[in-house]
DNA sequence: GTTCTCACA
DNA sequence: TGTGAGAA
């Protein structure tokens, strides 16, 4: 491992953690979930996808595809869906709530208080 | 290329 | 729970 590899890691997270949107086709591609499967989950209301524009192709941003893989590897580890989608969504509060403390430290930083 | 509904296992 | 097919 160089630090060559951890920058371009930490980089990728960040330009992920950005705004990445995707089709549903790359989505199943990289999970590896089927197509089915990601309509499936959302009908379930486990995830969500973003519609963009007048076409109909669903996009789905960093978070829920990284809640797609969450539910996948749980799922793999033999939890059912509906437990899968539990555990992944208090997770995503997690995640969430670490972004409002980003966002709070960047505004706080900025002020300068 | 994507989406939807209905139905089946 | 996950997938099939046809239709738009």
């Amino acid at each position: 491992m160089n630090e060559n590899e951890q920058s371009v890691n930490v980089l990728l997270d960040f330009d992920l953690l950005g705004k990445l949107v995707v089709g549903i086709g790359e989505v199943s591609d990289i999970t590896g979930v089927p197509l089915r499967q990601i309509r499936y989950w959302e009908e379930k209301g486990i995830i969500h996808s973003s519609k963009e524009g007048e076409g109909t192709t669903r996009k789905y941003d960093y978070l829920n595809i990284k809640k797609i893989v969450l539910v996948k590897e749980l799922m793999d580890d033999g939890y059912t869906l509906d437990a899968a989608a539990k555990k992944v969504e208090e997770r995503m509060r997690n995640v969430n709530e670490v972004f409002a403390k980003l966002a709070k430290r960047s505004t706080e930083d900025s002020q300068e208080k």
